[in-house]
RNA sequence: UGGGGCGUAGCCAAGCGGUAAGGCAUCGGCCUUUGGAGCCGACAUGCGCAGGUUCGAAUCCUGCCGCCCCAGCCA
């Protein structure tokens, strides 16, 4: 953990492992695992899950396995695991050789099934999907029997067998587990192990043609593997049960489940199929779009894997249901660039200023501080002349009190350079600013004592004719609503997608920025933090996603109004 | 009306019978060649509500109220 990272604090899941520790439950061991189903990419709310099983590991100098749940070949794919491994990695964790899949343990299941049905505990069920629905019951009344359910054994054996050989058509058996069709825990009433699927597995390819359900696959799956603690998520406290049930029949194993609150965050959705969605209708512009929470999108945006792991340590784990603000995220990437982003100037909106009284055809280097927050960054070179460019905000022709850029008669500081004052505001027909006419004091160059005088302002700048094109994406919340969900009567999550999320913008940059590497992180001085885009950015003509703005108390003055 | 969970500040979250940590946000002030950063200070007589036990309760007991999850051959 580096030093800009909150110490981690306790939670429950620690408490209870360090119970297991004291009662020596599982031998001092502490074995984790992160589970993904390799149905889509990974968002922030995986990443809570990742640093909480990688770090719980980490922290009890024990292991924490990858392993891919991929029990349903229709949603599957190797573009989703090798989107996971990569994510992962570049949150900075590590799972050595242990990469699993479900799918390695679908011979074990089997065997496991066999032995379930030799003992009386499971049963070839013939009834169609609608009719085991029927069959359930409701929340509140018990369900009824299965015509199917008193089979015998050898029966059973045999019509598994025919399942597996692929006699037998899609949904027309299944292998059901012989629980309590009364139980008011619906996932005890006789719940399906296996279902027929002729599909190809991206792994086992066409060797199988029936595959386990989740439920039957995922607690023998951490049995398997040694798991001492299988952390999961809220919706499945009331399949533990079923997962106890299995295991014990089995006499093998026994993980210990705990299930913590999975993460939401304001402005935006975490589903999956939501996700998903966004992708196929094109609402954005791919599983890394820049406004996805996604771990891809994030980092595309410019967030850093210590800011994810920083902001996943604040928020903490527990099991209250719970939405967090995008703020904190935000803090998060703020600190951790604040310490290493180099600071450039760019200028997202310019306006053209002309020193009147500085030397026509003149250039000087400026030398500006990398990074004031770290020494070690040094320094660079800034050139500086005759024509600039400034934030067509830094000037207001008639400025309000607390207003402290530049305006007619005034003076500002620019960074690293002089002292000027606006003198001339030259408009064209229509009464738009074209250009300031300004002068310069050239005793006020950075260094100099006069520099030391007290003006009201500091501006950040581009020389015109050394600045570079740059294209700079803005970036806002891809929803207008804290809540996206909070829809009103016939409309959907979707009509609350902010239409203003993305607006793209022609910059002016300092020199030193033509050639930025995509990924590098820069500080815009006084606008925000940027970083080069992964997908469109090209040598010469850089492309700049903003990841986040300063904190701008300027901008919080001027709405108060 | 069944079962499983959860209620501590605007948002997270510690606390585990001895008198409400911390972070984010917000609001003041200091400082500043980034209106950034940093620094200082404010911010729950109160822990969903009502009773009870106790010298003492956010913590224990009882009863309410509210919210979330479960009726896929998804995970």
């Amino acid at each position: 953990m580096s030093s800009n990272e909150t110490p981690t604090q306790t939670n429950f899941v620690k408490q209870i492992i360090n119970e297991h520790n004291s009662s020596g439950r599982f031998d001092q061991r502490v074995h984790t695992r992160f589970p993904p189903e390799p149905n889509g990419y990974l968002h922030i709310g995986h990443a809570k899950s990742i640093c909480l099983n990688f770090g719980i590991a980490q922290e009890y100098g024990g292991l924490c396995n990858l392993r891919f749940d991929d029990t349903n070949p229709t949603k599957e794919d190797v573009e989703y695991v090798d989107s996971i491994k990569e994510d992962i990695r570049w949150l900075g964790f590590d799972w050595d050789e242990r990469e699993y899949y479900a799918s390695d343990y679908f011979e074990t299941l089997y065997e496991y099934a066999v032995k379930l049905i030799r003992d009386g505990k499971a049963y070839v069920c013939e009834l169609t999907g609608e009719q085991i629905r029927e069959y359930r019951g409701t929340l509140t009344e018990a369900g009824r029997e299965s015509p199917y359910r008193k089979r015998g054994v050898d029966e059973n054996l045999a019509l598994f067998d025919r399942m597996r050989r692929g006699e037998f058509p899609d949904g027309s058996h299944t292998l059901r587990a012989k629980i309590d069709m009364a139980s008011p825990n619906l996932n005890m009433r006789d719940p399906v192990m296996y279902r027929i699927l002729h599909a190809h597995h991206h792994r086992t390819g066409d060797a199988w043609c029936m595959y386990p359900m989740y439920d039957w696959a995922h607690g023998q799956s951490d049995s398997i593997e040694g798991i001492t603690h299988s952390i999961c998520t809220l919706e499945f406290e009331d399949h533990r049960p079923l997962y106890d049930w299995y295991i014990d029949q089995l006499g093998i194993h026994h993980p210990q489940q705990i299930e913590f609150a999975r993460l939401n965050i304001t402005y935006t959705v975490m589903s999956k199929r939501k996700l998903l969605q966004l992708v196929r209708d094109g609402i954005v512009d791919g599983w890394d779009d820049p406004r996805m929470p996604t771990i891809s999108g994030l980092r595309r945006r410019g967030f850093t894997p210590a800011s994810i792991r920083d902001f996943a340590d604040r928020v903490g784990v527990a099991k209250k249901n719970s939405t967090v603000e995008v703020a904190l995220l935000e803090h998060c990437v703020r600190e951790d660039l604040n310490a290493h982003a180099l600071r450039v100037m760019g200028v997202l909106d310019p306006l053209k200023v002309v020193l009147t009284n500085y030397p026509e055809g003149q250039v000087e280097e400026m030398e500006a501080v990398n990074n004031p927050e770290d020494e070690a960054a040094g320094t660079r070179t800034v050139p500086f002349s005759r024509e600039l460019y400034i934030e067509r905000d830094d000037f207001m022709e008639d400025p309000p009190r607390k207003f402290f850029r530049l305006a007619p008669g005034r003076e500002v500081r620019l960074r690293y350079g002089y002292i000027i004052k606006c003198e001339d505001v030259v408009k064209d027909d229509a009464g738009n600013i074209t250009e300031l006419h300004c002068t310069y004091d050239p005793l006020t160059r950075s260094g100099m004592p006069d520099a030391n005088r007290r003006v009201k302002g500091t501006l950040h700048w581009v020389s015109a004719q050394h600045a570079v094109d740059a294209e700079v994406r803005l970036y806002e919340q891809l929803f207008a609503l804290e809540n996206p969900d909070d829809v009103e009567e016939g409309k959907t999550w979707l009509d609350n997608i902010n239409p203003d999320s993305l607006a793209v913008v022609q910059a002016k940059v300092e020199p030193s920025l033509a050639d930025a590497a995509p990924g590098t992180h820069f500080q815009f001085e006084r606008k925000g933090y940027f970083t080069v885009d992964s997908k469109y950015s090209a040598p010469g003509a850089p492309v700049f996603n903003r990841t986040v703005t300063l904190r701008d108390t300027w901008a919080r003055i001027s709405k108060q109004k």
